[in-house]
DNA sequence: GTTCTGGCTATGGTTTATATGAGCCAGGGT
DNA sequence: ACCCTGGCTCATATAAACCATAGCCAGAAC
C-alpha cells in the first residue's frame, strides 16, 4: 500500500508550550480532557444512542430498533448517560399506553453537536461510496455542516497554527521560545 | 439527582428532512459515517494513541509510554491505523541505533484534529476542576480553541438550526425500493 | 563472527462490551 | 378483578479490548 501523503514537514503537528515541551512530564492519566469524555461516550453503543437522540428518537423502543443494540445495552447505556448528564428522563403518556419515560439531550449532551458532526464528516472520506449516507444541513440555507476549529477571536486555526499548553500557564506571545521547566 | 435541564422545547435537535422524516425508513447499518468512524477510532487505545500523535510523539515507546497502554496493544492500534490510512511509517536512524520507524499523521489522520478539539473541549466539563490540564490554543494570538459547527457558508450553526437528510436522495429512494435489504 | 539493544510479537489471563433469550412487573384496558 | 403490553432486568454466553510477562530477532557495535 502506498500511503501517498505530501506531508513532507516533520511537524505540522501541534507546538508543545512551556512545561508541556516535555511530554513525559505529564502524565495523562485521570486529566486528560480526552479521557474523560471517552470515559463517557467512549464506546460505540453509547456513540449510537447519542446519534438517535440527535436524530429525534427518544422513546426506548426506538432508540433500541434504530441503534441495532440489544434492548439491555441501551437500558445500561441509557442509565449510565443520565448518572452523566447527558440525557433528562420525562415522563409522558400516550393514549391508550401507560406512561413512560422518554429520553432528551441536555444541555450538556447537545455539547456533543461538534463531536457529532466531525464524525460524520470525517467518515464520509473513509470509502469511496460518496452518494449515500446522510448529510447534515444548515437548515436556513440548505449547505452541509462542517465541524471547524477556531480561536476565541474567530480565526479559524489548521492544525500547524494550534499549540498545546499546560492550563494555568500563562503564555504571552513574546515569551514563547521561554523553555521554561 | 436533578437535572436541572432548561430544554423546554421539545425539539432543539436536528430537524429530519425528506426521506428521512421517519427515521426508521434507513438502516444505519453499514452506511452511517458515525459507525464507520468509530469502527476506525473507537476504541478508547486508538484515540490516545491518536493524541499523542497530535501531541508529537512519533516513536514506538513514546507512543507507548505515553499513552499507558501496552506494548502490545499500541502495536496492533498502529498497524489498523496504518491500513487504514491514518498513520504513515517513515524510517529513521538515530546515531548508534539500528534504523526503525518512526509514526506520522497523515492527511487523513490530521483530519480527525476537529474531533481532538471537541473531545477536549466537552471533557472540560464534565467535572469541576477547571484548573488542570492542558488546553490547546491558537499560535498566533495564544486563545483557547473550540470545535464549532459551520455550514459552507461561514454561518455558525448551533443544534437547533440544523437538519439531517438522505444524501442524494434520489439514489438512495431507488436504492432502498428495490429491496437493498 | 558475538553481543546487546530495542521494536515488536506471542501467550495467557482479566475485564469490558455486547448479544440472546427469558422473564418480571407497573399500570392502563376491560 | 383479570389480562396484556411494553419498558426494563436478569442470566448466560461470546467476543473484543486490554494487561503482564516473556521472548524473538534485526541490525548496529564490537
Amino acid at each position: 500500500m502506498d500511503h501517498d501523503d505530501s506531508a513532507a514537514g516533520s511537524t505540522d503537528v501541534l507546538e508543545r508550550l512551556g512545561a508541556f515541551s516535555d511530554r513525559d512530564d505529564w502524565p495523562a492519566k485521570g486529566w486528560c480532557r480526552i479521557e474523560r469524555s471517552l470515559d463517557v461516550i467512549g464506546t460505540r453503543s453509547a456513540m449510537l444512542v447519542v446519534r438517535e437522540l440527535f436524530y429525534g428518537g427518544s422513546k426506548f423502543d426506538e432508540l433500541a430498533r434504530r441503534t441495532g443494540l440489544s434492548e439491555a445495552v441501551v437500558a445500561g447505556r441509557l442509565k449510565q448517560l443520565y448518572a452523566d448528564g447527558i440525557v433528562d428522563r420525562r415522563p409522558y403518556r400516550e393514549a391508550g399506553k401507560r406512561t413512560r419515560d422518554e429520553y432528551v439531550l441536555t444541555e450538556r449532551g447537545r455539547g456533543l453537536f461538534p463531536i457529532v458532526v466531525a464524525l460524520v464528516e470525517w467518515g464520509e472520506g473513509l470509502r469511496d461510496d460518496h452518494r449515500t449516507g446522510v448529510e447534515l444541513v444548515h437548515r436556513d440555507c440548505g449547505t452541509s455542516l462542517s465541524a471547524v476549529v477556531t480561536c476565541e477571536k474567530g480565526h479559524e486555526v489548521p492544525v500547524d497554527r494550534a499549540a498545546v499548553r499546560l492550563k494555568g500557564e500563562e503564555y504571552a506571545l513574546a515569551g514563547l521560545r521561554r523553555g521554561s521547566k
